[in-house]
DNA sequence: GGCGCTTACGAAAACGTTTACGCTAATCAT
DNA sequence: ATGATTAGCGTAAACGTTTTCGTAAGCGCC
């Protein structure tokens, strides 16, 4: 293994001291504007990566906390996904993620330095009382007045029925997830704004509960069609969901894309099967999350982004059969 | 928050110097048996853990490289409680656990300096190649001459069949994960055994394949079922199908207990329904491995242990209705 | 021109552990 | 008895960073 390169080096070549070094890198007062331009300009050259156990040996907790929303179901592979992105996002920054124990309203039991937010719920008890304690967090999903990053979820499921639409779909249902999650609304939000601009009317009853759960799914969609409810297009607003839906219209004898268009979220990796899905930009979520989580630590005033996110059309959606 | 006591302090109320009581605690030569046992011991009255940081920072790298098996799914509650207790267990003995990424046969693309081998195969590259290289290792599953600790899967899947058999059913079925994995074998040769001891013959078209997932063992249940497939008893492998399959029976309108019973395998917390299982103990299962990677890691001969587990009978199960 | 004040920076201590090296005393072979 | 070996232990350097302290230079001000 190739050894790393240090703060030494560095000041090496800026011709500096490290403790100069250390306070440029930090964003610390006590040196001039253009010594730091120079020391941050030779970090960069080398790529320079700090030592998170050196760090932490020197008193600088370096661990940021992980807040799951209570409830939300942690073991999926969409969170398994973003955290491996946060935890690689966050190393390069010198800091480690990890999860903390957190009471049923989901506030922290352990100190950090810092906190990362998952699973954002509507009104959520963690962000007023991590906001009193002036503790600097950053949260995945969307709040005004605090730091925030997320996917673009409402255009998301705008682009996702678009796509079916565009293939001449008048008939869509959507599998939604948890309501009060932000994804899960956001999706559908996206979803019905689609429809309004085809001038479609928007109907309740083509909107299916999910729970973000594949089983759930399944049930929903089998049910409601032997009920009667008929449609050429489904939108499953997860990857996850838009299996079990697919296990459904399989079983009841349904032909995909033939007969019903599907259409996913969240492009998971390793699917074994072609899915017409929305791609999520993970690593650029981790990413800004941690650029955003240090300009919180800094002091900066809030300020939230948007991640844009994509569709990718394979093939479980085609053109609406002559009908 | 509270400092921790440090290696300096041990060395200071056993009257040796920091370099022996490091040499005595990493069960490095050069220390006599007395000084050792007395050092140990003091360390052990003050509860001492090593600062990872510092251990790190001094050339250690203190992880221990997590290794799943391809084709696994990581992303279950199990898997996910099982990290958790690993996590715990190694940081009392100064180590970290981080997920290592692997080639396709689940060989590590990274070094560490020991490895935890998760979701064992029947025939396991990883574990000759291991071997061949001389890195410690522990294996979570059975293997002959290596290192490894598992749970009692045959005596659970044994526990769980005859307790339905003391409730009176003669024909159980059994929902079994991937067979290729030893937890899903394991558990049907308990199954077997059960059936053998009360003599009563294995009938193959009993068993279901539920691939470990909830949606499978649903699709499984519900259409065997409508294919005219009997049974008042049902074990499944995991919990998680274990709900699959009750989410079926019910879909077929089937009464859980009274007209099929069914047992559970993991003893999941935070089920929201009560259901009857087979407690596994994971900390105990994290901490013997602990344990055992540390003799590994000091050269001793291979051995291997079972963890015991036990049923919980709770609300699924139930007397056979007379028939 | 002396005084105080600020700013930019270097020197060095500190964090907790491992380990190379050196020393002492005991053991051994001759 | 003497020299060589060895077991047992202490000393100190090293790992890469943060941070305290000291200091020199620059500034305004009377």
């Amino acid at each position: 293994m190739k050894r790393a390169t240090t703060i030494r080096e560095i000041a090496r070549l800026a011709n500096v001291s490290v403790g100069t070094v250390s306070r440029a890198l930090n964003g610390r007062p006590g040196v001039s504007p253009g010594t730091r331009a120079r020391i941050l300009e030779v970090a960069q050259a080398v790529g320079f990566v700090p030592n998170a156990a050196a760090r932490e040996l020197a008193g600088m907790s370096s661990a940021v906390g992980l807040l799951f929303a209570p409830g939300v179901r942690r073991y999926t592979p969409y969170f398994a996904l973003l955290l491996e992105a946060l935890t690689e996002a966050f190393w390069q920054e010198g800091l480690k993620v990890a999860e903390v124990p957190t009471d049923p309203r989901g506030l922290p039991l352990a100190e950090a330095r810092a906190y990362l937010l998952l699973g954002a719920h509507d009104h959520d008890p963690r962000i007023e009382s991590l906001r009193a304690q002036g503790k600097p967090f950053v949260l995945i999903g969307t709040y005004p007045g605090v730091f925030w990053v997320a996917p673009d979820d409402p255009e998301g499921g705008y682009l996702a029925t678009r796509h079916l639409l565009e293939l001449g779909h008048t008939e869509i249902a959507i599998v939604t997830g948890h309501l009060h999650h932000q994804a899960g609304r956001e999706r559908l939000e996206g979803y019905k704004r689609a429809l309004h601009e085809a001038g479609l009317p928007f109907r309740p009853e083509l909107v299916l509960d999910g729970r973000f759960e594949a089983l759930a799914a399944y049930r929903a969609v089998r049910r409601t069609w032997q009920e009667g409810l008929r449609y050429s297009a489904l939108f499953a607003a997860s990857d996850e969901m838009a299996l079990g839906a697919w296990a459904a219209l399989e079983d009841l004898g349904l032909r995909v894309p033939e007969e019903v268009s599907l259409v996913g979220y969240d492009d998971l990796p390793d699917l074994e099967r072609s899915l017409t899905t929305v791609h999520q930009d993970i690593p650029t979520v981790a990413k800004e999350a941690a650029r955003l989580l240090k300009e919180a630590m800094a002091g900066r005033p809030p300020m939230g982004v948007r991640v844009p996110v994509y569709l990718v059309p394979r093939g479980t959606s085609a053109r609406r059969g002559v009908g």
